[in-house]
DNA sequence: TCAATAATGTGTGTATTTTACACATTAAAT
DNA sequence: ATTTAATGTGTAAAATACACACATTATTGA
């Protein structure tokens, strides 16, 4: 050991209270956590956005957030902002990236997590009765406040990503979809067409949506069959997962 | 718009300065950020741990991090750490996930953003005198202070899963390395045995090595060529990315 | 210098997966 | 009963992934 690494070293040993003394003072920082709230209507990807709350952006939509309480954990901030606006609970969410660059926020440093959450629009839409809360089309979203176009764009990517590799779609259906539905929403989140019997041959062959025998009500035309997804057989099988490719 | 829109919409309009005295006030907290640093030696896929500097996890190693300065971005403090650590700039960065548990230090409430960051070990042996950092072999990493071994665990994870998609794995190796080279990388990372003839196949039907039409140098045994990674192709080519698979 | 060694470098056949594509069937609506 | 608009199904061709064996080359050391 050389005569600079002892210093070195023992320079970096702190006791607790010194670097209590560095996490209270001068270095914190405000942190909210954005959601991005993902809805499938109307054979429509949306996303559920709020009139700003800050003058400076009036007129303009955000996505839904709130300061993260000093004693809250990061997802139960994020579960939180769901429930208020959303009134669900037991909703799919998960964590996106963090969004930190200094003047991000016209009141001050703050730095967000962002969250995507994916729910069955048909379950809340009674507790949206005010306008001030809105699900806007993907298509048509734009200029929203902050930075959160950047944050919405970088969360739909990823969900449509993700929507490939794990079987994250079904929280946007009812429990019970016909095959329509599935692709329908395959369509919206991935905005293009696919071809309906190798969609279908695909999911049959996955083995993992159990027939219901139960038919579409109420279809303008010929029914189709029920499904529902097997988690527990999912949950199961774990997939191969080699092959480079890009 | 109704008479209850107006209502809440007023309701919710804050002018700056209400949201300022949030953002100022109470709701603040210590933010951190903690890279997990990968190099490639010696055909082992390794990590940068530092010995922790608390009393309370001497003994321990844990993963290169510190404070976000209040007018600092995230990143740029990541980009600090690792200048600060390992003298190297315009290395691969990449931030991972946040863990933001109430209880996850010690020393109070320290949210952290995590980084993964990939560099050419090579590059910077030079720097890594003292003793206090150390490169680990991933498969002896364990039990690291605070929930490290969590973050650890996870960013490793999510470096398997993207090295397969992107080709990161060439911030690793030297700018010339033999296909056996890269295999081995590979091979590391993801702990797997892989057959060198499709190997091979991949990476030259991928169409995306440069043949330098030099030989390595000093190899025990027969040499093999030298090729370079073609970014510039790479960049320009779009993949192809519709296939659901779960 | 020559034999032994230990690696590099290459090709083919098979299985699997993906893609393109067309027609019969069913229930609802008129 | 006819029309309509969807559901439901199969097959051939192409592309990709996988398993597998032998000749070649540079180094080493006898």
């Amino acid at each position: 050991m050389s005569p600079e690494d002892k210093v070195m070293h023992t320079k970096n040993v702190k006791t607790l209270h010194a670097v209590q003394s560095e996490v209270e003072n001068t270095n914190r920082i405000a942190l909210s956590v954005d959601c991005v709230i993902f809805g499938f209507d109307e054979n429509k990807l949306k996303v559920l956005l709020i009139r700003s709350d800050l003058k400076k952006y009036v007129g303009k939509w955000s996505l839904l957030g709130d300061l993260v309480f000093p004693k809250e954990d990061l997802d139960a901030a994020a579960y939180r902002i769901l429930k208020q606006r959303t009134g669900l609970s037991d909703v799919y969410l998960e964590q996106v990236h963090t969004f930190g660059s200094v003047n991000r926020h016209p009141a001050g440093r703050v730095v967000t997590v962002t969250y995507c959450s994916l729910i069955n629009v048909q379950h809340h839409k009674i507790n949206i009765l005010d306008n001030e809360l809105h699900w806007h089309d993907i298509k048509t979203v734009n200029d929203l406040a902050f930075d959160h176009q950047q944050i919405f764009d970088n969360c739909l990517k990823q969900l449509q990503k993700r929507v490939q590799e794990h079987p994250l779609g079904f929280n946007l259906l009812p429990k019970k979809f016909s095959l329509r539905d599935l692709q329908n929403l395959y369509e919206a989140i991935l905005d293009i067409k696919m071809d309906r019997r190798n969609f279908r041959k695909k999911f049959f062959t996955m083995d993992l949506l159990i027939d219901l025998n139960e038919m579409e009500q109420d279809a303008p035309h010929r029914p189709g069959k029920l499904y529902t997804f097997n988690y527990e057989k999912y949950e199961k099988k774990q997939k191969k997962w080699v092959g480079i490719d890009f």
